[in-house]
DNA sequence: AGTTCGATCGCCT
DNA sequence: GGCGATCGAACTG
């Protein structure tokens, strides 16, 4: 399998957003399918971390698309995201949860308290953790480096949902999180009832 | 099944 | 100095 090109991520963020669904990212000899993503756009999107123009800690959104943003958050927490656009241009999706499909007992190791597979991936900040990816690979090129992104061989048939983003507080209404309908490792974000 | 709350720290104002 | 794109335990019903 070969790496989705940089012409991919090279669109608008919710383009990328809508079809990173489906896809593989892998990690080491950790991998993973997309089930839920979110679009963070630039100018007017106030949840976003770009929304106020370029600082230290976001200038990999305005930088060149296919790249790794990742930030911390709430003390504890690393989330991925994929640099979309292009360079100069913000806008980035948010990885959300994952389907995990190879090295699931690495996986295991890493999240302790997941009881069931559904819960090694359903969640920006468990994602990351069952997969090893930190700060350190803030800035990462994904079309080439250790974190990689592929189209699976034979895609399964999936409808994408929509739906509004999940914990912010700005901009709440915005449909802007797509996610695999009927997946059972979409996250869900605190509250409960399943998604159709 | 649904809600609340504590943990914990880098970054921006 | 305070906030926040989270998680999981504890609690209620």
């Amino acid at each position: 399998m070969k790496p989705l090109p940089r012409s991919f991520y090279a669109r608008p963020t919710v383009e990328v957003a809508r079809d990173l669904p489906g896809k593989i990212i892998a990690h080491g000899r950790c991998s993973g399918r997309i089930v839920e993503t979110e679009a963070y756009l630039g100018i007017g999107d106030l949840a976003a971390h770009s929304a106020h123009g370029p600082t230290h800690r976001n200038r990999v959104i305005f930088g060149p698309p296919g790249h790794a943003y990742v930030y911390f958050i709430y003390g504890m927490y690393e989330c991925l995201n994929l640099i979309a656009e292009p360079a100069g241009v913000a806008g980035c999706v948010l990885i959300r949860a994952l389907e995990p499909l190879e090295g699931i007992a690495q996986m295991r190791r890493r999240r302790p308290t997941a009881r069931r597979d559904e819960d090694l991936a359903n969640g920006p900040g468990k994602l990351t953790r069952a997969l090893g990816i930190g700060l350190k690979h803030n800035g990462a090129d994904v079309t080439c480096g250790p974190i990689q992104v592929f189209a699976e061989e034979n895609q399964p048939v999936f409808e994408i949902g929509v739906s509004p983003r999940i914990g912010i507080t700005k901009s709440a209404d915005l449909p802007l999180r797509f996610f695999i309908k009927g997946s059972r490792f979409v996250s869900r974000g605190g509250g409960s009832s399943r998604q159709r």
